[in-house]
DNA sequence: CAGGGATAATTGAAACCTAAAGTATTATCA
DNA sequence: TGATAATACTTTAGGTTTCAATTATCCCTG
């Protein structure tokens, strides 16, 4: 029962703490970019809402930005007080609610989706074209796999 | 000033989403694996601590562990509370505090150390070996360019 | 058509997280 | 030496996050 680590088990320890130390320090930098302006949450999910003029369920929601419920409920909240997006009950099946945004949450991420955008862009531009794209090639392995796994 | 996406734009920023996403993903994975026992921050310190019977500052978890300060106060209080670490003030300095293990705590990472390697393992182990270095590789060069960016 | 089970969102408790302000201690240097 | 600056940690306020328990609604089957 006392095995040691194998070569193969210490490489993918390895791969997942530089996974998690890229993960947090662009987050940090990126973060700081949109403090004025919102939060990153709250960005996440007005960038969703950007792009289904017909709204979203808090489930979709929840799927897409792999957040819970719970947590979104207080995230909309937020961002229905600033007048960004608005609730409005499904009237086919009155559980569900659709999360919209307002024209002024729509005129908002006209601006600072293409800034947050840019700021990506910026952070991550030493990286050559090539390790751009295997990087990404690799990731989405990870992703099939880490999505397949989750029972 | 309406400049469209650059392909290479695009690209940096499918990078980034498929990063948070692979991350996202593992941690999910990976907290459900360690819930009964204490949480991911709680397990990042302990980890840390466990590799330096010496005690770390706050300064220097903070640097390690990408979190500020005041959020590791909180951290250090619960695991104090729970008797796994404790506080030792820095004769020498004693605006400094050492967080080091206890001998409880040091049993208690004896467990849970391996137990987390081997999720980590488990998790990423449809992965070739090929992809895993791959991975490696590409992340370091991006940590490195991240690194570098923070002033 | 009346329960019973599933689904959608909310609530509550506890922990995490950041930025900024506050407190104590040490270092600088005029 | 004594004012000032820098450093290390804590505190505070505002959000984020999860899990588990509730509430409201829908669907289905007898």
């Amino acid at each position: 029962m006392d095995n040691p680590l194998t070569q193969s088990e210490r490489a993918r320890v390895g791969l997942w703490i530089r996974l998690a130390r890229c993960y947090n320090l662009a987050m940090r930098d990126l973060r700081s970019g949109l403090r004025e302006e919102c939060t990153m949450p709250q960005f996440d999910v007005l960038a969703q809402l950007e792009r289904s003029p017909e709204g979203l369920t808090f489930s979709s929601l929840s799927e897409k930005l792999l957040v819970t419920a719970g947590n979104l409920t207080g995230i909309v909240d937020r961002l229905e007080k600033q007048g960004l997006a608005f609730r409005e009950t499904n009237p086919k099946d009155r559980r569900q609610t659709f999360i919209k945004l307002t024209d002024k949450g729509r005129e908002y991420c006209d601006k600072i989706i293409p800034q947050h955008t840019h700021d990506i862009a910026r952070l991550l531009a030493g990286l050559s074209d090539n390790t751009v794209q295997n990087l990404r090639g690799d990731l989405d392995k990870m992703a099939a796999l880490l999505d397949g796994q989750q029972e």
